[in-house]
DNA sequence: TAGCGTTTAAAACGTATGTTTGAATTTCAA
DNA sequence: TTGAAATTCAAACATACGTTTTAAACGCTA
């Protein structure tokens, strides 16, 4: 290698860049003079603008995929409270390379863009990769919420998913606005602390029969 | 005026083409061509692709922060409930040039864009514009939800929020979603009935003292 | 109708983007 | 050490962007 390893340093760059401004906000150059390598490097390793995107995404989610993987192994032989299942989540999280509550901002964020602008490339790349084991996934919680109606629980697990993914995107602005507005000082974990109680309420509520 | 309204034909379009694909990949050759104005109209109008982004705001924001201003009045004079105080923002919306549900439906996935692509100047606009009004409704679901430190509140809004504007910025796919896997047929109405006993339920989830 | 401010029109400007090129350089096994 | 492959580099390419310019067309009042 030349360097260091300048296709490393290019998903840095642009994983930092593409979480505070958007794909499409984001220039090559951008990414380039950050990494601080050329500007032909991305197409000569990455192929494209669209197939870097792709590779950001995987750097984090191929490790995540295989160790929820494991970790689903055991949680389906057993009993789980709602509060658990998405324990799984947060743990399995906090041990692929998403350790420090940084990293894991950003790779929230990234997933909060994957939904609002990826357009089809990163939508269809995702499924296609990462499909099989959200399914295995989903038939825990099935296992936790007979009550609820199919109807009810598509809707309340993306409603889980919003909240996550609209907090912990802008996570590092809001506990600012907290501290200053509370005279708090709080991080990630007491946010993590706070989300799952509320998540697990929600997926629990009663039944939606609102009288008029 | 030449042939309709020219500034209401581009603003027509520019929400459309923001809300599909986002502020930035929208190009002002986008918006004219759909609009079926010339280019420079934009820059005639608006005087530049930010006051556009903000105009296209206020259309909705103005009507709705006045109407939203009168009906707390009521509200600030009576006890209410959690759903009481959601109906009252989903009606307000849908009294103030966001009737059909397609509208509703832009609206809040201008909303999404606005916390995760507005940079500065929209943020700035919007809070400087239309704050006060928000720290009313506030005001009001402090009232109700005593038993929470202002802590648990601070998040519980933005979990619910986040819940919200997640869910309507892609709700026309996931509804698809929903009706292909389901095979049931919802429009957002029916959404919105799922949507709010989940909010209902986290803001007032019991104390997240989560036993280890 | 004459005149004036408003609005539309087509074209061009300067800039920034993603991508490609071809030569220079580095890497590493033979 | 040598030579082929892998990598880096500066430069240029073609394209798309936001904006500006200039002139023509329109709407309205006097």
């Amino acid at each position: 290698m030349a360097q260091k390893d300048t296709a490393q340093r290019i998903l840095d760059a642009a994983e930092a860049l593409f979480s505070e401004k958007g794909f499409a906000e984001t220039s090559l150059r951008n990414i380039t003079t950050k990494a601080g390598v050329n500007l032909a490097a991305v197409n000569y390793h990455f192929g494209s603008k669209k197939s870097l995107i792709q590779a950001v995404f995987a750097r984090y989610l191929t490790p995540f995929s295989m160790q929820f993987a494991d970790q689903l192994s055991v949680i389906e032989q057993q009993e789980n409270t709602p509060e658990q299942l998405l324990k799984l989540l947060v743990i399995t999280l906090s041990k692929s390379g998403l350790e420090n509550p940084e990293k894991f901002g950003v790779f929230m964020r990234l997933l909060g863009l994957a939904y609002s602008q990826g357009q089809g490339h990163l939508r269809k790349f995702l499924t296609s990769e990462y499909g099989e084991v959200f399914a295995r996934y989903m038939k825990e919680v099935n296992r936790i919420t007979p009550q609820l109606t199919p109807m009810e629980r598509f809707w309340r697990i993306h409603f889980m998913l919003g909240a996550s993914v609209f907090t912990m995107s802008s996570v590092d602005s809001l506990i600012a606005m907290a501290d200053h507005d509370l005279g708090t000082q709080s991080d990630v974990k007491d946010v993590i602390g706070q989300l799952m109680p509320f998540l697990a309420s929600g997926l629990m509520a009663a039944d939606n029969n609102v009288s008029e």
